[in-house]
DNA sequence: GCCTAAGTTGTAATCGATTGCACTAAAATA
DNA sequence: TATTTTAGTGCAATCGATTACAACTTAGGC
């Protein structure tokens, strides 16, 4: 008889009270009020706040003594306006709250936030349209550049010319399409791939099988790629029946490890492109009295931090998601400083890194 | 024998080029590009963009083909300098990877998007000093408001204060200071504790700890109070010995638990504050032997995600953190749109909802 | 045919900061 | 002393959109 409270009630309190009108309220100083004050010319004003060496020190510190008096704050809008520099960038990822993603963003918040950028977020949905929408707005607030990761279901490319045409740089990071001056910062998912399943035959596995994601996505191909060169470069034949597609999800997951318990030879080892789908095949496997590692190795992928905290600990491929970040923002700040002349592509790709745990170890029991 | 790659390495390849200037770049079409077009003034078409009802339908037709065929894009910090309102918001939280936050804005950005207004993300890193630097560069982008949630080592009041100075309107959430004038959303963290508590009782745990966080926190001090309230509703006594304050980490769990497990007599269960505490106790105390549920009940708070997914799936206390955001958006709505004289100061609490899994769970095993 | 009202559109100021050009006064040079 | 520099400021335009007010056109009323 547990008590489940009311989803949908909430308490309010609420309190409205009029303005008492000492409130400066559209009264921020500006640079007029101060020139008012000293008597000189806004011009002089502005020179002076932003050091221009053609100011006497003496009036220099005049409108600095001022303009701390006033609470003067530079207003951005005005500035930006002027300057067709916002020090605004848009993050576009489908979703935010999705680990790998909110640590990319944390990564470019970081590295940018010291050089004055404020960092706009929004959100795709795996929506191409909601995308296009996304890519408009963010243009129209004049951001001096975006960084994206592709939704699943983005099949065009001109949102992304309009970017470059309309003279911001565009990064994409993780998901990314190839375009001519479009700079992209990805992990080496073949690689990651080819280290995990590389692995899995170091423990001694023979018949490998993979889960994969839509192979129409370049990091899906990728892996997949790698995990075949694996088995060639191992004198392991590939055998199509052990490579399933599947959504990422626990279900997903439990439904291909029964697909391939089926299968005989039964495979004794999977390489998943997924965590979740990892998670659920582990699950399922436990089920039906597999015995992890010892009878069958998983691997998944992204290192969601849940990999690391489960009872079986599984092993992962770290895609590094917070340095993926701070290197975006890195090539933006190239191309940014860089004369306006020159475009700069870059395409950085990271090495991913394979963490070793208990759902493929079959010889010293490693806790991570 | 395991391969680990070099994390430090990874593959760049650049390319940089000349413009081809048949860029426009800086020649977005304004207004005045499409008056001269047209031969009206720009006042004209500002009107008639705006579908001003003082211009003849034949203008606006005329204006909004021009406008669709030259491509014309309002410049939104132009209009914002005019109008005072950039149409964006600021959101301020200890870091953005943290499944909570990242639901948080997840939900205020999805709530006030079609609103038409841009998230910008700011993290403190749990510092005040941070805190009140963002929230000053957030002020002096214009933003027309500012969610957050205060750092911990907040202790000081002024820089919010500054934000109600400056006729921004300021919202908390999760974690709150009393400050008139600011609305706030929260969960209620007394009705948490009492239910976690109570729902151990309803087990027939008779001698249940808490594994508290820093009690200066209102959100710990309540889930401490209703912890309290619950064992005295029920008739059993409060023994100060179960109450330990931690660290919100798993190795700080794993030793209040070998710190509890030493007690005597030996605690039955325990109400952790933080889903990690709980992770830890119950892996240590799996280690020591202890049968979770049948000798010992535990519940955590958070709803982190890898609670559900672990082998044993731990209770714990959901705060609805998208509903959250969403609320708080409305608030925040509900305010911009009010009479700029009138301030509304809305504190809403909503209901947590206790998730009932397994580590808790001595009757039915709920595989939620 | 004259006047008024309704309906349209234009003029110009404004939001706040920046910057090329012009100008003044003082210092340096001849 | 006359002239050229140089340092320091001010003027006014600019970024793009909005809007109070003025001005003009046209139709309708008498």
């Amino acid at each position: 008889m547990q008590k489940i409270p009311n989803f949908d009630t909430f308490v309010v309190q609420q309190v409205a009270y009029l303005h008492k009108n000492l409130m400066t309220k559209k009264g921020n100083t500006t640079i007029y009020d101060i020139s008012k004050k000293l008597n000189i010319s806004a011009a002089t004003v502005s020179r002076a706040l932003n050091n221009n060496p053609k100011i006497s020190s003496k009036t220099r510190e005049l409108v600095f003594a001022a303009a701390k008096e006033m609470n003067y704050k530079q207003n951005r809008l005005a500035q930006a306006l002027k300057s067709g520099k916002s020090k605004n960038v848009g993050i576009i990822v489908p979703y935010i709250n999705r680990n790998f993603f909110s640590s990319i963003i944390r990564g470019i918040e970081e590295e940018l936030g010291p050089h004055g950028y404020h960092v706009i977020i929004c959100q795709t949905h795996e929506q191409m349209s909601t995308e296009v929408e996304q890519i408009t707005t963010l243009l129209d607030t004049q951001v001096d550049g975006i960084f994206m990761s592709i939704s699943k279901t983005t099949n065009k490319t001109e949102h992304f010319r309009k970017v470059l045409k309309e003279g911001k740089s565009l990064v994409f990071f993780d998901r990314k399409l190839d375009i001519p001056g479009v700079s992209s910062v990805v992990i080496d998912d073949f690689k990651a791939g080819y280290l995990a399943t590389e692995h899995l035959i170091s423990q001694g596995c023979k018949r490998i099988a993979h889960f994969s994601g839509d192979l129409n996505l370049e990091i899906y191909k990728n892996r997949h790629d790698g995990y075949i060169s694996a088995l060639e470069d191992n004198g392991l034949k590939v055998n199509p029946n052990y490579i399933l597609t599947t959504l990422s999800s626990i279900e997903a997951g439990a439904a291909a490890a029964r697909e391939l318990w089926e299968l005989e030879p039964k495979p004794d080892a999977v390489f998943s492109a997924s965590d979740y789908t990892a998670l659920g095949a582990i699950q399922e496997l436990k089920k039906i009295g597999v015995k992890i590692p010892e009878d069958f190795c998983i691997s998944g992928f992204s290192n969601e931090p849940f990999t690391k905290y489960m009872e079986l600990p599984i092993t992962s491929v770290d895609q590094t998601p917070l340095r993926m970040g701070k290197i975006a923002a890195q090539v933006f700040l190239e191309q940014v400083d860089s004369t306006e002349k020159l475009t700069i592509e870059k395409k950085v790709v990271l090495d991913p890194e394979l963490i070793i745990r208990n759902s493929s170890n079959k010889g010293l029991k490693i806790n991570a």
